[in-house]
DNA sequence: AGCGCTCCAATTGCATGCAGTTTGGCCTTC
DNA sequence: GAAGGCCAAACTGCATGCAATTGGAGCGCT
């Protein structure tokens, strides 16, 4: 039987879910880089919409943790620290236990043969480039979460999984998909076959590995935002009065 | 020493934050029952913002899962199903036994003590309205979450937490909050004494047993939308072709 | 050069206006 | 009296316009 009746949950077509569904693809992919300005007037011509429109679709996008939005300033791509990283990953393990609990045994045919062509495809993008095989993988966790037929795991799974996306751009040094697209193999193998317990303990250490692969080390130079470097410091004065320093150099 | 430096994650002073704070805690204090309507014009109005804005925090809201938008009509506040209910708390349970895991043995005396007195103010509130002692039972779990002072995780549980509050209204019989409370100084008490595999699985039991508490069966009758109640029927019927039914009378 | 100042283009925050869609009542018809 | 069609009011989808804020170029001073 089928893990449970199916409905649909897909996004409204929307102009605004339209331009937050490029927007997200852009940003998982890695054609806009953590830290890319994303100015109203510039989505909207891009899009053919109004500046309205655009401002509504980078709430939204805000909303998921994908876009950063400061008062009366350019939206810019998020540029999560690395510990909000590791945060992400630790939440999306958790997270993605529960859904191969929920699916350890109730999968239908149908959807292992849909699990197992989407890693072929996994397979024959292996020559292609870092960005399309990050977001096959990451779009096998999202098929997963859909299979629960619970609309809130998809929803959070999803966003936690293309957060990680974003940090493996970030943090993350050219790495072989090989033994990932084994691990979701072996993922496979054990929901069909049942073993809940092993199914999670499996999905576990491929995320942990995963992120271990990805998150080398907290290297405070690479991508980090001075600001963020210099915030535990800053903690330790009163927090009203900010430390002066000889002009701060944020990243453009 | 405290389980991390201390950094803000209060949302920011726009018009748009502000509605959504307000709706949000309307709410999640049953102010809005499940279903209510909410005309773009009606909140602008009632909040002093044109309904620009007003459209904006409803968006806003339906990312969180409290509002239901639909293209064309009008928002309402989310009606979430019995099922969608349970995944809630589900999801939660992983969440909040990831907040304890984090934060076990390493809170600090005045966070121990910030915790002790909202329990304190919750035990106060025992004589007042089920809605009262609702949210300060949802803002001790939220508090928790803040202290581990990873921003993804205090954005996930809190809106997960909402969504049990919404629920909770819908489903839940008047409940006694006082075992509630009790778990909550347990809980306080072992993340003093910092076993995280006590606190983990005290976590797990209280809002099991909350979820239990409140959704009591998947009773069809109560509050359910009558859609909901005749999907499962609808579904073995050819799915464009809809039964004709003589005149749905939808809840107003 | 390096630092501070002023000013203007770029950009956001928000309200309003118009067109298209839905809703619910009324009227006709059976 | 019930079913169905019609129409106005209500409401949403979206674009545009205006005021306020920002940040960076240019300029003078040290």
């Amino acid at each position: 039987m089928a893990a449970r009746a199916s409905s649909k949950t897909s996004e409204s077509s929307d102009k605004v879910s339209v331009i937050c569904r490029a927007l997200r693809r852009a940003i998982i992919e890695q054609a806009l880089e953590p830290g890319a300005k994303l100015p109203e007037d510039a989505l909207g011509e891009r899009f053919g919409v109004s500046r309205t429109i655009a401002r509504h679709a980078l709430g939204q996008l805000a909303a998921e943790g994908l876009v950063e939005l400061r008062r009366n300033r350019i939206a810019v791509v998020a540029t999560p620290s690395w510990q909000e990283a590791r945060d992400a990953f630790d939440i999306r393990i958790e997270l993605e236990r529960l859904v191969v609990r929920q699916l350890a045994g109730k999968l239908t045919k149908a959807q292992i043969a849909e699990l197992n062509a989407h890693v072929d495809a996994e397979d024959r993008a292996r020559g292609g480039t870092d960005a399309v095989s990050i977001r096959l993988a990451t779009e096998f966790h999202i098929l997963l979460a859909h299979m629960t037929n619970s609309p809130i795991l998809v929803r959070y799974v999803s966003e936690v999984a293309y957060r990680c996306c974003l940090t493996l751009s970030l943090y993350s040094r050219p790495h072989s998909t090989e033994c990932a697209i084994n691990e979701h193999r072996a993922i496979i193998a054990a929901l069909a076959k049942g073993d809940a317990a092993k199914v999670m303990e499996l999905m576990h250490h491929h995320l942990d590995s995963v992120a271990n692969r990805a998150l080398v080390a907290p290297t405070p130079q690479r991508g980090r935002d001075l600001l963020d470097i210099l915030a535990p410091y800053a903690d330790e004065v009163t927090s009203n009065r900010v430390v002066k320093l000889p002009k701060i150099a944020r990243r453009g």
